[in-house]
DNA sequence: CGGTATATATCGGCGGACGTAATCTACAGG
DNA sequence: CCTGTAGATTACGTCCGCCGATATATACCG
C-alpha cells in the first residue's frame, strides 16, 4: 500500500466522505504535501472498495450532482492500524539511525531551536 | 519514494553495505517484513545513484565475486530524514484517529489493556 | 555431487499513481 | 452574456517502480 493509499484510508477514519472531501482532507492532514488528483482518487477508491477496506455509505445527490460517501470497513480499519504501525517503526528506525550520523544537511531549517515545539 | 527505497537507505544509513548486505538489514529492521528480491534491490540501487541519494563507496573482490559497497550521500541522508519526518506524520494522524473510532477489529490483540505501553 | 549461502545482472509483467481532458452545475466577476 | 472558479465524478493513457524468474559464479557442507 501507498501513500496516496494510506491517506485516503486516513481520511475515512474520522467517518464517511465523499471523493472530494477526500481530496481535501488528505491535504489537510498531509499538510499540503499532498494533492490527490482525480485519477488517483477514484481510481484508489474503486479498488479499496473491491478489496472492502472502504464501502460506499449511501449517495446523495445535490444539486443534480452526485455525492458518493465512502466509510471505512473494520477489515480497512484493521488494515490501517497496521500499516500505520509499520510506518511509524519505520520511520523511528530511519531517524534514530540519522541521529547517530555526524552531519545531515537538512533542506529547510524553520525554528532550528525547537523553541516552538 | 515507495517502502522498499525508504528502507534501502534506511539500511545504508549506518554506514556503507553492499547490496545483499543491505538486503540483509531491510529484513532485519523491518522485522522481517520486508525481504528485498533481487530485481528490486539492484534496480533501486541504480536508481539511486543516478538520483545521488546514494554512491558507490568502494569495490572488492572477495572470492573471486564482486562486492560493491554503496553509502548514503548527504542529499540520501537529507532526503530520508524528510521522508521519515513525513512518515511518522502520516502515521501519527492514522493513529489518533483511529484511537478516536469507537472499536476497531484488530487482527492481533497482544497487550489489549495497554498495560505496558 | 547436489544443495545452500553469498553476490550481482537482467528482463518482462503488472499494480498503482499520475496527468489530463471531459462533463455538469452553481456562482461570482468583468 | 460570457468567462472563470469551485464542486464532483468519469474516463482515458502513460510511466515508474516493485516483483518474480532466470542466469552466472564461488565456497562450503553433507
Amino acid at each position: 500500500m501507498q501513500e496516496p493509499t494510506f491517506l485516503i484510508l486516513t481520511a475515512l477514519a474520522t467517518g464517511p466522505k465523499h471523493g472530494y472531501g477526500v481530496t481535501q482532507e488528505v491535504a489537510e492532514l498531509s499538510e499540503g504535501t499532498v494533492k490527490l488528483r482525480a485519477g488517483t482518487l477514484y481510481g484508489a477508491l474503486d479498488r479499496l472498495v473491491e478489496q472492502e477496506l472502504i464501502a460506499v455509505d449511501r449517495q446523495e445527490v445535490v444539486d443534480g450532482r452526485l455525492r458518493r460517501y465512502y466509510r471505512l470497513t473494520d477489515a480497512g480499519a484493521g488494515k490501517l492500524a497496521e500499516r500505520a504501525r509499520r510506518l511509524r517503526k519505520h520511520a523511528e528506525a530511519a531517524e534514530s539511525r540519522l541521529q547517530a550520523r555526524p552531519n545531515v544537511a537538512l533542506g529547510s531549517m524553520a525554528d532550528p531551536f525547537g523553541a516552538s515545539a
